[in-house]
RNA sequence: GAGCCGUUAGUUCAGCGGGAGAACAUCACCUUGACAGGGUGGGGGUCGGGGGUUCAAAUCCCUCACGGCUCACCA
């Protein structure tokens, strides 16, 4: 083994090897139960990101240590076919050759983007692999496969005949850029500095005019009434009249509404029933006129007379001249408003007058929050979440699916072309050339929110993975998609498989740059795992994702800590070295643990047994941050900077027995700690423990350790304790004096009692190797010489002469710091005890912690006392 | 406008009712036979402010301030 860690070399061609083992197929062991979990399904169009990295590694090390653990596990793999962001790469791939998708026609087209999602799918595949996924790819889907478009189709057309599906003329997002409906969570709001425009719309009677405003002066052209409230007295007596639209010249009545705040603007409004969702509920009411002045692509069209052909932004301007000029628009304010953009092509999205399909939301949303009242709920982790979640579930509004592209799931819905009759199922009419097929194709999150039983086989009830595997164990997803897909996912669980189709949602934050900014390909600031791969290794990049942050919590990335991440690896790796070049051929079967034990042991043992009971317990509740904390303390401090500095001493010395013991206890630690840090690094826990005495063929298939109650000996935890501060104590005291540990010292141990006095002389080796004395006296009195550094533990003081070397006034004042020290902890506990409500209330433990501390502390305090006696000559 | 999250050592964060922690950075010392990307030791924080509950508050409640996120938006 070289002495560096070098991650590239341990990585090569072991995940093929796994793969190989099939390790991670779901082996339908009926001896076994089974756990599951999905992967949210990567969009096609490209390169995993930081963020994908923390998704798949938290699912990665749940699995793994599941099917440690000894379930069934199904981690299944699959991609999304992202829609809109995958037919926008194809499209910019054709633009750039000089074509469209028009030249290609939607056949050509679609067979060209397969193309692209094949090529891109062997991409991420690659990318799994780097970062060493245990996923089952015999079960591996895509939402546009055969089987999950014939659940689609299955879902589409239940829907419809229960009348939760619908087609209707709506105001949607219109998205000009893709030509394009969009649902509402796909609009992102941005404040925008934009104008107000006032405006006199003249009263067709030649009476005056009615002062209007409004921010999209575009959109006059299409108007149909103006607005007012009812009630209000400037404008009641107008309710009726007709207004002569200035520049198309129409005569347009004003109507009466509540809808109308009487205090904003001038109290009435232009109504747009085509271009606006509240003044297409205004014209409902009063049965107005739709007139779409646009066309699909943002221009204005033959309702827009003279501005026809212009683009929207274009025909602002120039109506805003317009109107200036004829007087009818007389102030512009600057004003900040919320403009909708398209969450994939940033253009500004257009309410828009448009035919779409409908999913009806209130039946199903609320069987979804019903669910959150019955014992079988959807946990969420952190439990916040749940509260987001059904917030928005409360106040959900229908969902638009249709989408105009060619890239997803056609809507099986077909048009008789004699009578218009709608046809709805999941194949075609027998007399299809009657027939025509809707256009559209369905929004990607209609199939990506089937994806946990879709991929298992339903609509097929009886099929063997959905019988065995669903419903799922755990999601694992970030908080910015709780809407998008989790909630979707739900109300369709519940209402497909009358079940919640995952017990627990684990919701993890975003990966932030190390300035804490969003990552985005407008910043430029996005980090690519694979070259944080290339450069530190998978193991590395896992454990900082992992580890890094609490539930729910945003990771600032931080090339540093990667780095710390890969120190820790390199540790881990020296401490192997170690144990392996001192195993001496032990095998697996020669590992006994039986023999007589040494303190530094039975204390490594014990440690281990509540490393393992806590990594597992935080672990159930996915605190991976503290079990990152817990296993770095365990291995650095307690075995690489204790356990394996005192195993030395047998090691390196000649008792035989003791060497066997030792040699036997390394390789059980290594062996279990590996385990447990399996799941977080498992290349490199791989590589060593394929070195180590092991049974079995692979680590990722390796008992999961379990507590050994037997190992367990406190009294040896103790003795340990006392032994780590008395050398702590010295080597403070050295340091102190400026005494490197090679210059030997005498040491005076005084101990309390006879038993400490015992757990003394039968350690001695250790103080020996870890003090370097010259001369070293325990005894239970022992008279200290006045030029001698004196410390105070717990049981033991510890004299160090060192003539020469201290000055009497600094060693008392030095002793009387660490007394007022001790002062004030023993006034704290005393004050404590003293506080009859304190002992009336609480608990007994509590109390009991108490009196120990003062007596140690008041103990200590005595000894400190008396030193500094002795050195007054008092 | 509503909701949520955050505010703890120089930095990044953990802890979330009973003695203020980690990593990194910093300083001093150490050619100790796994590791100098290492070892040993030290310095550094009235836990955002103010109230309250409690025997006990960084931790629970209220309130304010600042930073961030999400949703809803009156033309």
């Amino acid at each position: 083994m070289p002495t560096k860690y070098d991650p590239k070399a341990i990585e090569q061609g072991r995940y093929d090897w796994w793969l190989k083992g099939k390790f991670f197929e779901a082996k339908d062991d009926k001896e076994k139960e089974p756990y599951t979990i999905v992967i949210p399904p990567p969009n096609v169009t490209g390169k995993l990101h930081l963020g994908h990295a923390w998704d798949t590694t938290l699912q990665d090390i749940i699995t793994r240590m599941k099917r440690m653990q000894g379930y069934d596990v199904l981690w299944l793999p699959g991609m999304d076919h992202a829609g809109i962001a995958t037919q926008a790469k194809v499209e910019q791939k054709l633009k750039s050759e000089g074509k469209s998708r028009y030249d290609l026609g939607r056949e050509k087209f679609v067979e060209e983007t397969w193309k692209w999602k094949e090529e891109y799918a062997s991409h991420i595949r690659a990318q799994w692999s780097k970062l060493g996924l245990g996923l089952d790819y015999t079960r591996e889907r895509f939402t546009l496969d055969e089987g999950l478009s014939k659940a689609v189709r299955e879902v589409f057309v239940t829907l419809y005949k229960k009348g939760l599906i619908y087609r209707g003329e709506y105001i949607i997002n219109w998205d000009p850029s893709t030509k394009t409906a969009l649902s509402d969570i796909e609009v992102i709001y941005k404040d925008i500095q934009g104008a107000f425009y006032h405006m006199k719309y003249p009263l067709a009677d030649g009476t005056g005019y009615i002062e209007v405003a409004t921010t999209r002066p575009e959109t006059m052209l299409g108007d149909t009434a103006v607005a007012v409230h009812p009630e209000d007295e400037r404008y009641k007596h107008l309710i009726g009249k007709l207004v002569t639209l200035p520049i198309a010249g129409r005569q347009i009545p004003i109507v009466g509404d509540d809808y109308v705040d009487r205090e904003f603007g001038s109290g009435a409004v232009k109504i747009t029933p085509a271009h606006d969702p509240n003044d297409f509920e205004i014209g409902n009411r009063h049965s107005l006129e739709r007139i779409l002045v646009m066309n699909e692509d943002g221009t204005m069209n033959d309702q827009a007379g003279k501005y026809k052909g212009m683009d929207r932004f274009e025909c602002r301007k120039q109506i805003v001249k317009d109107l200036q000029e004829a007087g009818v628009l007389f102030k512009i304010e600057d004003h900040m408003h919320s403009v909708g953009h398209s969450e994939r092509s940033g253009a500004v999205v257009e309410p828009y007058l448009s035919t779409q399909w409908f999913v009806k939301m209130q039946p199903l949303a609320d069987e979804a929050i019903a669910l959150q009242q019955k014992e079988e709920k959807v946990h969420f982790v952190p439990d916040r979440f749940e509260k987001t979640y059904l917030r928005w579930m409360e106040n959900i509004r229908d969902w638009c699916i249709s989408r105009q592209l060619w890239w997803g799931h056609r809507i099986p819905a077909w048009y008789h072309k004699e009578t218009g009759e709608v046809y709805v199922a999941h194949e075609a009419p027998a007399d299809i050339e009657n027939w025509e097929q809707d256009n559209d194709v369905l929004d990607t999150w209609f199939s990506s929110a089937l994806w946990p039983f879709s991929t298992m086989g339903w609509p097929d009830t009886d099929a063997s993975d959905y019988k065995r595997y669903y419903p799922t164990d755990a999601l694992i997803t970030g908080y910015d998609i709780i809407f998008f897909w989790v909630s979707r996912m739900i109300f369709q669980g519940i209402e497909f498989t009358e079940q919640r189709p995952f017990k627990d949602v684990l919701i993890h934050g975003l990966v932030r740059d190390a300035e804490g900014r969003k990552m985005s390909k407008s910043l430029g600031n996005g980090v690519d795992p694979m070259d944080v791969i290339a450069q530190y290794g998978a193991d590395s990049l896992r454990y900082f994702l992992s580890t890094g942050s609490s539930p729910g919590q945003d990771l600032r990335f931080s090339i540093e800590k990667v780095e710390a991440t890969w120190n820790f690896a390199n540790k881990i790796w020296n401490a192997s070295r170690f144990a392996l070049m001192n195993m001496d051929g032990l095998t697996f079967e020669e590992i006994d643990l039986s023999g007589e034990k040494s303190v530094s042991d039975k204390w490594i043992l014990t440690r281990l047994n509540e490393t393992i009971e806590t990594v597992t317990r935080l672990s159930d509740r996915y605190e991976f941050g503290e079990v990152g904390r817990v296993l770095y303390n365990f291995i650095w401090d307690d075995f690489c900077d204790w356990y394996i500095e005192m195993a030395k001493l047998p090691l390196y010395g000649e008792d035989e027995e003791a060497k066997k013991t030792t040699r036997s206890i390394l390789a059980y630690v290594l062996d279990q700690t590996m385990r447990l840090l399996h799941p977080f690094m498992p290349f490199i826990t791989e590589e060593i423990w394929q070195n180590l005495p092991h049974e079995g063929e692979s680590i990722t298939v390796a008992n999961w350790p379990k507590v050994n109650a037997e190992l367990s000996d406190q009294k040896a935890a103790s003795d340990m304790k006392l032994l780590v501060e008395i050398i702590r104590s010295v080597r403070n005291s050295r340091a102190e004096v400026n005494t490197p540990l090679s210059k030997k010292i005498n040491i005076l141990l005084k101990a309390k009692d006879e038993e400490t006095l015992s757990t003394l002389e039968k350690n001695r080796g250790y103080l020996d190797r870890f003090c370097n004395p010259e001369e070293l006296i325990i005894q239970t009195e022992i008279e200290a010489p006045d030029k001698a550094m004196t410390s105070i533990v717990t049981g033991v003081e510890i004299i160090l002469p060192l003539a020469g070397l201290i000055n009497l006034d600094e060693e008392i004042a030095r002793l009387e710091k660490e007394l007022s020290k001790l002062d004030k902890e023993v006034e704290r506990v005393q004050k404590k005890l003293g506080n009859e409500g304190f002992l009336k209330k609480a608990p007994e433990k509590v109390i009991e912690e108490e009196k120990a501390k003062e007596k140690d502390y008041t103990e200590k305090r005595a000894a400190v006392q008396a030193r500094i006696s002795e050195l007054k000559g008092e």
